[in-house]
DNA sequence: ACTTGACTCTCCCCCAAGGGCAGGCCTTAT
DNA sequence: ATAAGGCCTGCCCTTGGGGGAGAGTCAAGT
């Protein structure tokens, strides 16, 4: 039996254009092909290539990899070096996507939530919140410094991260170029490294608000906060807490208009 | 500050080359293009644009999706449809790499057990079978028919299938051209589908051989059973089974030599 | 024998995301 | 002023083909 490469190509399901590449690429030469027309005709034995080759290719093997593997091997026990190398490579490929896939469902539920949280209105609360273990880093500076502190403690602690970024404000009142803060984030577990402090954050009663805004007018909403605190009669604790909900994104800075802080107050009384 | 474009290079690990590239696209336009020399320069709001660009290209977008999300998207909620649709593409992606990773491990797995029983030499032995699913196909004709019945069920039954191939032959005799038999796979579950007969298929006691070399040959391995089954004075059933340990293989043919055909008649007495 | 329609040939350009190199211009420091 | 190192454009290469142009071929019907 004798096929032109269009009966062939409806025999194997490979392309025209695919078979022409592999006969030029020698990893499927036709048995004969006529000298004056250029006309290529396969047999039975070119049938048996191309199953074995379309298996490999299913296994995700280059052309290369395909023709030395057919060219250099008569059975198939030969093929386990190759096997297994490739089985690594695809088993890192997956790893790999593991990773990307879990990271895009993270910013997806992240926008998701703070999507929903955008067409509130805020108030003052009381609530009362967790012991939880943190993973913190001292700074004395400007406020606008808290984000590079982030980024950084977010590089270190990568895939401990268990919740949000937050701030801890030790200062009683408001300095504009000293204040002392610590950036933390909530973690699954870790240990002190590099004046990154790992420990307890205790928790208790607290008066929280969320603000909506940007952080230039984060002013207003602690007004807010410490009149109700006032009224109440309660005492403040320091630190008081800042948790970003919702800030510059990683990807854009996004619309400060947008961004939501909760301003967490531990409180006594 | 202005940042020649090897200095730009530095600062995000984008190659030089990359960065030209992103700059012919007009994904990422230098702030400043020396008119008469050509040299670019790049500002802080590139450098922005560039980490936006690096993370989108960890998630595995194309330079063309970046462009398109950049350009029209001012907060990361609105990238959420585009995200969503990358993470459907990674997870198929995963799904599909598994299913290799599963598919590659058991062609090794078949090729290793296959490589440690070549050097033993066989003797008939006695064994009791379990009784297992089958899933069975009956066929009439020579006995170089049974690759295709197994291609053709190997098909159909897909991943249900849960050992090696097997034929069972239930002629009494050596027939040419006309012989009665049933190829058949153990199975997990399955329906009966298109002359595909799914049932128990009993087990018991039995003697058994593992025939090495071409199939042309097993009637030296049928001889050597049979004359034991006749010393001991066990009385042999029907339908025989052939297991085929080791056969042509799905990539090559491989070397007859090397085949491996365990025969198993179960026997009363 | 001729025509016609379906096949097939080669050759060239295209995709993504750059890598590598050649030849020439530019900047900067000494 | 000069040298070293930076930067420019332009061209070819990679994988696994897809698309099409223009020309030649095959087989069947008339």
């Amino acid at each position: 039996m004798r096929f032109s490469i269009g009966e062939f190509s409806r025999m194997t399901s490979l392309s025209i254009k695919s078979l022409r590449l592999y006969h030029e690429k020698e990893l499927l030469v036709p048995a004969e092909v006529d000298k004056f027309t250029g006309y290529r005709y396969y047999n039975e034995a070119n049938y048996e290539r191309a199953k074995a080759i379309k298996i490999l290719k299913a296994f995700d093997f280059t052309l290369a990899e395909i023709k030395d593997m057919l060219d250099e091997c008569a059975d198939e026990s030969e093929l386990l070096p190759q096997l297994e190398n490739k089985l690594h490579e695809i088993d890192s490929k997956i790893r790999r996507y593991r990773e990307i896939s879990s990271a895009i469902q993270e910013l997806i539920h992240y926008q998701r939530e703070s999507l929903m949280m955008n067409n509130k209105e805020f108030e003052v609360e009381e609530k009362e919140l967790e012991t939880i273990l943190i993973a913190g880093y001292r700074m004395k500076g400007k406020y606008q410094d808290v984000g590079k502190g982030i980024s950084l403690l977010y590089q270190k602690m990568g895939r401990q991260i268990n919740g949000k970024a937050m701030a801890l404000y030790y200062d009683a009142e408001y300095k504009e170029d000293d204040a002392d803060f610590e950036v933390c984030f909530p973690i699954r577990k870790g240990k002190d490294e590099d004046g990154i402090s790992v420990r307890e954050l205790r928790g208790g009663k607290c008066v929280a608000l969320i603000h909506k805004g940007p952080y230039e007018i984060l002013g207003d909403s602690y007004k807010r906060i410490f009149a109700y605190i006032h009224d109440k009669g309660y005492w403040p604790l320091l630190p008081s807490r800042e948790v970003y909900i919702k800030g510059p994104g990683w990807i854009f800075k996004g619309n400060p208009k947008n961004y939501l802080t909760e301003i967490q107050i531990l409180v006594e009384g």
